[in-house]
DNA sequence: GTTAATCGGTAACAAATGTTACGAAAAGGA
DNA sequence: TCCTTTTCGTAACATTTGTTACCGATTAAC
């Protein structure tokens, strides 16, 4: 029964390292629940509790913060190979953190948290991996927070574009580069408006910093972008 | 040898739920590493190799993140029973993300990341309940990370008053409460000037929102404060 | 009790950022 | 191709926040 998600379970990270075979064996201890939604559909509701964390298999899916007047504001997107809930399922709490809503036609595995803490009678391989890639994959959460917290802390508008540039200068390992979203997007990640944004791009454009037209990128002078940071 | 610390042990989140003759037999196998260091003395830099997270038994460490021109900002301090490192440990770089500086005269015990996560052969159940111990822990980070990015990303100063009041006040339970930070702490926690604290925080005064002096708050219209987040 | 150090309030001014609006360039559709 | 829509740059102005400086109140040290 598996067997039709075979190709996305491999995606899976919580499964790396995990043959299919072995995963259809501790299917049978793990007794994942498998459901379809359709678009539009809610799964959750923030503050609704929590008994099982989600794996999305196929489809897509928005996660939706509340707010007091009762607007929401889109937190992010989950796409196929990624989880929802896991931390929340593993904290004190356990109550969905955010709203979780359907945004195309979707194929959801749920797994009650406990499985993977508790190791099964008779000690299997996958069974540990498991546990080591859900340390793995929370890990890995926190430390793209930190990475937020540190765009968010940085005050002036000028830091963070060079903050910013800088970071994607690391990862393109190029001085030019396309920047990979668009002005409103980017000005809404640093916080900021984008007419702001846009300014102080200019700027920086002016005094020799930086070259750019729309996506493309130069960074002329990376060692006064070191400095500014 | 660990009976010296047999009081401090109670206390680490590690190892709730583990008695200590429990957590004595487990030593033989994790085989922490115990060592003691004087203050000011540099435990890891940034960027170094981490191999073991650490948990401080007795005394008090401090994080330093570095900046680009030399300067170094504190991240925050540790305190006995803490963990330190274990996010980075458990990730793919394995590079310490700050500067680790003893702050009084501290005792550290140090443990490979393998050892949570690989369970042993004998399957006891301390081993089990470390790991889950872990998840937690680690869980429980990212949901306060999850909380600072909540009140980095809110823009204005009445916002962000207004938001961790509101906080203070479900966590005390009641509209009158003090403060657990002095002005220049607060204007750092929100990321602002204190001046600028102060004069929003008077205005909020002069709108019949909030009343305080010093340290002592009360909260008039909860309504509104509700309304301004 | 006296003195010094710290903490918090306040005000004037400077600087940074947001708001609003508009137009040109680019992209997409028919 | 032409039209429409989206994206981006830009400018004038409003607002918010930071900066600097000073003073009184509170606390700590002696």
């Amino acid at each position: 029964m598996y067997q039709n998600y075979s190709n996305i379970l491999e995606k899976v990270d919580l499964f790396n390292d995990i043959t299919f075979s072995e995963l259809e064996n501790m299917f049978f201890c793990l007794r994942p629940l498998i459901k379809e939604y359709k678009k539009d559909e809610i799964i959750a509701l923030e503050g609704d509790d929590i008994k099982n964390f989600g794996v999305l298999l196929q489809g897509k899916l928005m996660l939706y913060k509340e707010k007091f007047d009762g607007t929401r504001v889109l937190l992010k997107a989950v796409y196929p190979g990624q989880l929802f809930g896991e931390i929340a399922s593993f904290s004190e709490k356990r109550k969905w953190p955010a709203q979780v809503q359907v945004a195309k036609n979707s194929t959801v595995m749920f797994m009650p948290p406990e499985k993977i803490t508790n190791t099964c009678t008779n000690l299997c391989r996958g069974h540990r991996i498991l546990t080591l890639n859900m340390i793995k994959i929370i890990s890995k959460k926190a430390i793209n927070l930190n990475k937020t917290i540190e765009y968010l802390s940085v005050k002036s508008i000028r830091q963070k574009i060079a903050y910013y540039l800088l970071d994607q200068y690391k990862k393109n390992n190029s001085k030019n580069f396309m920047l990979e979203m668009n002005r409103n997007e980017l000005s809404d990640f640093l916080n900021v408006t984008r007419p702001s944004l846009s300014r102080e791009m200019a700027n920086m454009k002016k005094e020799g910093l930086i070259d750019y037209h729309r996506s493309s990128i130069k960074l002329l002078d990376i060692d006064s972008l070191g400095s500014i940071v």
